[in-house]
DNA sequence: TAGTGGTCTAGACCACTCC
DNA sequence: GAGTGGTCTAGACCACTAA
């Protein structure tokens, strides 16, 4: 056989989750009942949900069944990064949003976004705050207006979680993001933000954010203190 | 039964491979002799392989059998980093050792250490350049001396992986490290080093190096120039 | 009680490596 | 050709969940 049968049981799962036939809280059909579907033993179903349990792309849960994960997005920053200079202890945090309008996109964001220049975008501008209310990170993000229409007016809530909003409201599914994280100094307009001197250390992420068929929908940068976040991990 | 049996096996490779029966390179008993002598099924023992292998902890060859993977510590920045601004593409680096001495370790690096403040310590200086030889990193490592002796004298050639000579030279057993990454401004000193403005952004990474035992043995810190420094990753 | 995933077994055949 | 890991099968029994 050219390919193992447990890759084209994998596959056979990923084309109906990347189709949207299965959405993210799914139940999957049981293991028992593919096995006997595709004509494999249940073994070979096993060992592909194995792999896409591990890719975190399906859990399982004893006696109730095999779903789709939900992506788990949010926090930006803290994906990498914890909170607390080095003590790793999880704090609490909440974020306002300050700006949010609509724009015709700028050449440079345009260009990134893949569209032509002067696209209506939303932007939306958000800051971070620790439990002392002191601002630790600003979120900037250029959205596609024609997929989110009416985000930019100050009625419609914007909870902790942006991407709820998204997925509730305008029924955009947001499937995965592509990040760079790297560092840098604080802008005259940063600092006054975040309460810091004009070229303090900042760490930066860009994050791509694309909906179904790969369609990119959001370019985001956030700045953070870069005292108030690292990241630990350890080697073996 | 209280544990899977898989668990069973998976820690048995585990302490072998912790207290120095395995070290990194060796042949581990064929899957075949460990179910016979463990008197489990081939498949359990598969299984405990699998995930040993996913941890990176062992690695398998068709036809030759399972070894123990050797840990690839060295290239710091490296591990987080591609170098390149988000181009991804992996270049070619060198480094150079401008600095090594033998030191009185001062209170704050003592502390960290976990020895008695003027413990001998031997400090060496590590500078990375890119293929246009320009400097694009700075490592500051400390080793305990009694570890590494006469690691400082000039006539001691150190390779691009510093630990190959620890190993080989001092039989001194690199087992894990903590490292924590975050960001700062460059200091007069680095900026020096590195050819940039004073305050200019960097990564920092700071390592803690184990040795058998959980015995610390060298403390690091690497800074790297922010514009040469990206990590990139996809969420899915 | 029926159905699910979790563990475990005992084989089979294949592809690769080395002698 | 002997030994290794890679794939695949067809069962068994268990623990958990829900009705």
């Amino acid at each position: 056989m050219s390919q193992p049968l447990y890759q084209a049981v994998k596959q056979h799962l990923l084309d109906k989750i990347n189709t949207g036939k299965l959405v993210p809280g799914d139940l999957i059909p049981s293991e028992a009942q593919l096995s006997r579907a595709l004509g494999v033993s249940i073994g070979t179903v096993r060992k592909a949900i194995d792999i896409l349990e591990q890719e975190r792309k399906l859990y399982r849960h004893q006696g109730k069944g095999t779903y789709v994960s939900h992506v788990n997005f949010d926090n930006s920053l803290f994906r990498f990064f914890t909170y607390g200079d080095e003590t790793g202890e999880s704090a609490r945090f909440h974020k306002e949003t300050p700006e949010r309008r609509r724009v015709d996109g700028e050449k440079w964001i345009c260009k990134i976004l893949q569209v032509p220049a002067n696209t209506p975008l939303i932007y939306i501008e958000r800051v971070g705050f620790d439990h002392q209310e002191l601002p630790v990170l600003v979120e900037q993000c250029w959205w596609l207006a024609e997929l989110v229409p009416g985000i930019e007016n100050a009625e419609v809530h914007i909870p902790d979680l942006l991407y709820a909003v998204i997925e509730e409201r305008f029924g955009v599914h947001v499937i995965r993001a592509e990040e760079t994280l790297t560092a840098d100094s604080a802008t005259e307009y940063l600092s006054h933000k975040l309460l810091i001197e004009p070229g303090a250390p900042l760490v930066v992420l860009h994050r791509r954010t694309y909906s179904n068929n790969d369609r990119l929908i959001e370019y985001r940068i956030t700045h953070g203190r870069a005292d108030r976040f690292s990241y630990k991990t350890e080697i073996r």
